[in-house]
DNA sequence: TATATGACCGAAATCGTATTTTAGTCAGTT
DNA sequence: AACTGACTAAAATACGATTTCGGTCATATA
């Protein structure tokens, strides 16, 4: 059997992606580092933008697993949160592809990077929200809208980690966790 | 006594900065405006950036006495940081110059713009800072960080009045002001 | 003579267009 | 039948010509 050339552009796309960028990678980059002719590519993919699906959709995939392996302890539910959306953020940290991408999407307003950062997002809120339904659900905490709270634990996050420091010194893991615990959790009322 | 031209000046500019914003506000425009040679802004002026700081900082000094004014009233706590951060944002939709300014620091990200925006930001952060710091020291709520506090609690009225709208109907003022009391202040636990 | 002015200047932005790049196709090769 | 890369049309870019604009200063005015 040949090799599969699908998934040596896959590989390929992803190296050039993460390394260029969405609108700097080349579909003619593409089928040279798979060494493969560019017509191949779209005897797997319809265009440049579908390519591009496939490679972020197993991104959110794949961070959706590391969350999902944050969440399996028997910690207080807030810890879990903590660890799952700090694994989440992190993520963006490790790996070449989420940087260049937040990236491009910030200074470039790439429509495309656009568009997966916002599934992104929602793919996190929509994993986070079912959480909270389930904690809900088995009372370990009041009543709430799951949406909206997922919404809020994630601008929180967002917003401690990355515009937190744009100013100040950044916050450790455990700094974070205290203060969702603080605010999100506990509140400040006596 | 003659006409007081810096005042002219000052009020032409606030039309222009307002209908055009900062970039297409020219200075012969403004000059125009105020029925005065360009030359004479520059004697009060020494550009076109202090100029606008002038402007703005007026701009941030009112928004501070608006939230003042909400602030004084004997409410809970809660209740008056969410009037009074209520009423500062409110402002932006309600003043031509903030919502031009606000929309050319967003989509031509001028410079000039941005600092001004950042210094907005910077204003609203250390006058609830010293809300809550006051509010620690009469006992009102628990010990924390003040400005930590006042940051996440000025992120999570701009989330939800902002960017929850992008992809949901908006909350009212009293949802928002519930939102509040909830997340920061009783928090989710049991 | 203190104040005010607008013509003027150089730098920067904008515009128009020639040139290059690139996503996607398809006739031809293997 | 699977694959390729030369080809095309459209989009992006580079670039020089032109315009705009912030800031100055010699002159005018009161």
């Amino acid at each position: 059997m040949s090799i599969d050339r699908r998934q040596l552009i896959i590989e390929a796309a992803t190296k050039s992606f993460s390394q260029f960028g969405y609108k700097a990678t080349t579909m003619d980059q593409v089928a040279k580092i798979a060494n493969v002719g560019k017509g191949t590519i779209y005897t797997f993919f319809k265009n440049k933008e579908e390519l591009f699906d496939e490679i972020t959709n197993s991104l959110i995939r794949e961070m959706k697993v590391a969350a999902e392996d944050a969440f399996q302890t028997d910690l207080p539910f807030y810890e879990k949160v903590h660890r799952a959306l700090y694994r989440i953020l992190e993520y963006r940290l490790e790996h070449q592809l989420t940087i260049k991408l937040f990236q491009e999407g910030r200074e470039m307003r790439t429509p495309a990077v656009m568009e997966v950062m916002e599934r992104l997002e929602q793919g996190i809120i929509s994993y986070i929200k079912e959480k909270v339904a389930q904690a809900v659900d088995k009372g370990e905490i009041k009543e709430c809208n799951p949406e909206l709270t997922a919404f809020v634990m994630l601008k929180l996050y967002i917003a401690l980690i990355f515009d937190w420091e744009r100013n100040h010194d950044p916050l450790t893991k455990e700094d974070i966790a205290k203060l969702l615990e603080q605010y999100v959790f506990k509140g400040l009322s006596k």
